[in-house]
DNA sequence: GAGACTTTTTCCAAGCCTCGGAAAAAATGG
DNA sequence: CCATTTTTTCCGAGGCTTGGAAAAAGTCTC
């Protein structure tokens, strides 16, 4: 009925247990003394808190060599316990599932892809794929066996809200595709189903250079897509799964889209749009442009290749006018952009911005700093594996109410 | 450094307290127990809460004739008191400031509005006017003469995203005027100052058919202006005052706007732009186009005035395909409406939900529900009476410490 | 090498909240 | 007029943070 909740003590312990957590996922090693100055808590407190998690296995002691010849009793170096839980990151994308487990310290492990023609599978499919990848990734690992802790399932497509499973993914031809539900019941954890795009900022929780930045994730490959970092959330859609940069319309009446609608972003920017563009050729290819196909489409513009070339521009002009109108609406961003359009920009960048410059007051935004980030399989992994992370604080700082009772 | 701050008792207090207010602002009239049952805290904590707001003086118990004949001991109705605080809401529109003071139970006490040829005047000119506008509101206050609590400045234009001042307006000539600094040291009382248009949503914060609700509002008159409420809060951007709906680019190499871009949606979808498209005249007209001639052209296009008509239709589908974009980017939402766009609804509706239709994936979100508000000065008043309600109760719940001390 | 100094950690009483239950208060019903 | 019912107040208990004192663990100096 009312929107305010009320607090009390139980939820001040989880959220300075959380805040501890964080600090130390931004800073990798501390002392108490450096966490109470980072998040204000008392020493004491700070003490109190540590000892606590520690005790629960989510900290542990570690030696460092950095003796940096202070005087003074020196600080006992904490660090997250990797051995604490363990999490999965599983993608889906076109032609391939693949998939990483990490520690609770967010070390890599063990990392495979496997190609798989999805497109006609069903979800019962689907899930037996991603739970046979996942075992054979928490087999690999020699130690005791032991299961994870959770999952997150990065799709092409889109998501429910309610991170069950794939509302429509390019990669599949069924829609409404239940998940979550049935891969948790075979793998003993909780699995989140997000948008790859939409999940891509969360590689940037706890890296300190994005620290309270507002910025945008852009994906330009065989679609288009976006995630939104805002007032330090990452932006999920209470319907869909949120920013769907690729069918923004850019030109009324214009492109063909794959989803149907004409002008749409994607019409422009994706591989197979600039693929018809430079082929001249109007109609949707059946089939995924191959990230070979696009290098030497690339290389052609590079060599001067008219065709290629205004393919390209158009590309840019598409995705400019695309921020230009996100930047009218939200606030220029800086951008961090992947795929093959990432591979591209030096073809892209000059039209990207002139879009932006055209399209935003004043231009806003055509200087914002484009960051380039190579490769998108890593990033989603990475993004997949902080959101997992993420939640297991928040799932730990709440049940280590329990876990002080049992010591 | 760490971007989660510890939290303590001082926290709990004020957030519990702020619950309090909350409820009781949504619901106007209740109890203790009733409080108790909406918040979730105990009885306990209820009453003993309840009871330092009433010491604090921002309650007050109130008689209920609504004896609703039950047993036991009839629950004492507690009520926001409306002499706790008084705050004004001013307005600075082309043409005209106007300004409204309501108590801290929200009631309107006095209202004005003024014409003034702003264009040319400077800021002391602007501050002296609303200081002028706001000790002349108070003044007509026969009771004992007190100072203002809170003063909200909602300005056509653009906005300092620190609430400081006018980026720039099209009422004014000058750009950068300070203005919340300055009219504080005139009356007495914190200033913030705002765009109208992102601020309507606060309008609704306390309205229980809005509780919870995400949903947008849009301005279409003079300019056109969106606020968003999303996740329970309303949208401001880090930059400038956010959502510049009139600037997002329509059609690339479309229509002049005054923004100095070509396409944008205001160039044509606001009354200027209706105007020259269905006079034929390609220039943005020197001087505003009064509510009558719009009234006028619109009677003409019901009428069945080809040009008056396609004006309007080109006008909707503009709006239908910034609404599409917005829907894609974050969610289909409601659309509360207003300004002279919301008077030629009838002209407008069709071809703003095939603007949808044709931009939105899968044209989500073209059946939204779209609710007019005839009285958008009422409505502006609304909001920044709500915008600066809430600043007080946050204010108000912090100091309650001292408060409950000194008494 | 021993004592002085310095810095980090731990320990403990105190202060604030909220909670739960008991007691008091204020009405209705028979 | 007394039993019943419902709301409000009162009081002790428990949890978490705080601030200061004590302990711990080094470096520095003589």
């Amino acid at each position: 009925m009312s929107s305010l909740a009320k607090t009390d003590a139980d939820m001040v312990r989880v959220h300075n247990r959380l805040a501890v957590l964080d600090h130390l996922r931004r800073v990798g090693v501390t002392t108490r003394k450096l966490v109470s100055e980072a998040t204000g808590l008392s020493v004491s407190a700070s003490s109190a808190i540590s000892g606590a998690l520690l005790r629960g296995g989510l900290l542990s002691e570690v030696e460092e060599d950095d003796r940096s010849t202070r005087r003074g009793r020196p600080g006992k170096s904490l660090a997250i316990c990797g051995r604490a839980a363990r999490v999965a990151a599983l993608k889906i994308a076109v032609g391939e599932v693949s998939g990483r487990i990490s520690d609770y310290a967010g070390r890599p492990l063990t990392e495979m892809r496997r190609g798989v023609d999805l497109s006609g599978r069903d979800g019962g499919f689907i899930v037996d794929l991603l739970a046979d990848l996942a075992k054979e990734l928490t087999g690999r690992l020699a130690e005791e066996p032991r299961a994870l802790d959770k999952v997150v399932v990065a799709v092409q497509g889109k998501t429910f809200s309610d991170l069950s499973g794939i509302v429509w993914s390019p990669a599949l031809k069924h829609r409404h595709i239940e998940i979550a539900a049935p891969l948790s019941a075979r793998l003993g954890a909780e699995v989140s189903v997000l948008n790859d795009c939409s999940l891509m900022p969360e590689a940037f929780r706890w890296r300190p250079d994005f620290t309270g930045l507002d910025f945008a994730t852009l994906f330009v490959g065989f679609g288009v897509g976006m995630g939104l970092r805002l007032n330090g959330a990452t932006f999920q859609g209470k319907h869909s799964s949120a920013v769907e940069f690729g069918h923004i319309n850019h030109m009324p009446g214009g492109a063909l889209c794959r989803c149907g609608n004409q002008g749409c972003v994607e019409a422009y920017a994706s591989d197979y749009a600039i693929w018809r563009s430079a082929t001249g050729n109007g109609d949707i290819p059946a089939h995924r442009i191959g990230d070979e196909a696009m290098q030497r489409l690339a290389d052609a513009a590079r060599a001067g290749d008219p065709a290629a070339r205004s393919a390209f521009e158009a590309a840019g002009n598409a995705i400019g006018y695309g921020l230009g109108r996100v930047f009218t609406m939200i606030d220029p961003l800086p951008i961090v952009m992947t795929g093959s359009g990432a591979q591209a920009i030096d073809l892209l960048e000059a039209s990207i911005r002139q879009g932006i410059r055209e399209s935003a007051v004043d231009g806003l935004g055509s200087d914002t700093p484009l960051i380039l980030e190579e490769d998108t399989d890593a990033l989603v992994f990475d993004a997949g594996t902080a959101y997992a992370l993420a939640a297991l604080d928040q799932e730990f700082a709440r049940s280590a109410a329990e876990a002080t009772e049992a010591a």
